[in-house]
DNA sequence: ATATATCAAGATATATTTATCCTTTATATG
DNA sequence: CATATAAAGGATAAATATATCTTGATATAT
């Protein structure tokens, strides 16, 4: 449904989020989120490249969000590891037929499109702001 | 988002349906669907032992579906090749919290209530219903 | 400058998904 | 019973997703 790399970095901006804007590193992100550490620095790349989030390197180094959470949405992070495909031609078909997709494509097509809707309508402050406990994601092991 | 997988076990049931209660063998399926023979094979063992079709070998044999296309929903074809894993506990926590999940697993699994809800509430037959052109999936490639 | 902290990049490993092929077993029909 | 048909099951292969590790590049502080 979303895969294990999407939700591990929606677990990282969520955090990065709630220290914004101050840097964190993948250390810390790691502890913070219980991503392994070295997959962790391969999401953070991923999500450096789409933009999302900047990197220092050295000393007081790490990763921080570009934009504010209230600028952020849920898609704008899954777009970036799992481009959500949208079905516009139907697969079976050898060219496309536009609009006009078999009942079943539509369908499909249509629950993607819904999730992308979900997605957009959530900025990434509006999570923070529901957050439990004063803490964004759910561990116990969040050391403040 | 939806596995290939899944969605060739609904083209075939698709079509299967548009057949019933005739049966189809996993070679005029294949033609049918568009996938790959020996794959689709496979695919239709899985449905078979999730009960939604029944099979029958040798010579007028193949799959045929167990029940109605109006008593099949979506939902029903897909939880048998990726159960939707509802999240019911943080995948973060040690133990688990009950209905107290985080925001943002709040949100991810009220993304799968809902895609859930919308592949209950279409079943196979309203599927054909819609059909175009008399197709039940897009396909030119049909030979009726 | 030098030492330390930190991300970048590439190689490699493992698991899962997708796909193919071959042999075996079951069934219908002449 | 013999034969043809068709699914079941197992072995293997290829592609992708997930994960680890090592080395190199770069920034900071002293």
């Amino acid at each position: 449904m979303i895969s294990q790399t999407t939700e591990y970095a929606l677990r990282a901006i969520v955090t990065l989020a709630d220290k914004h804007p101050q840097p964190m590193t993948t250390e810390q992100l790691s502890e913070h989120t219980q991503v392994p550490t070295g997959y962790l620095a391969k999401v953070m790349q991923q999500l450096t490249k789409g933009g999302l989030v900047s990197s220092q390197r050295g000393l007081h180094g790490g990763f921080k969000l570009v934009s504010k959470p209230k600028d952020i949405t849920m898609l704008d992070v899954v777009r970036i590891l799992e481009p959500l495909p949208r079905i516009n031609s139907c697969p079976l078909e050898i060219g496309d037929h536009g609009t006009d997709l078999c009942p079943l494509h539509r369908r499909l097509d249509n629950l993607i499109a819904m999730v992308e809707k979900q997605l957009t309508s959530t900025t990434i402050a509006r999570l923070l702001a529901e957050k439990n406990a004063n803490k964004p994601l759910c561990s116990g092991r969040i050391k403040d």
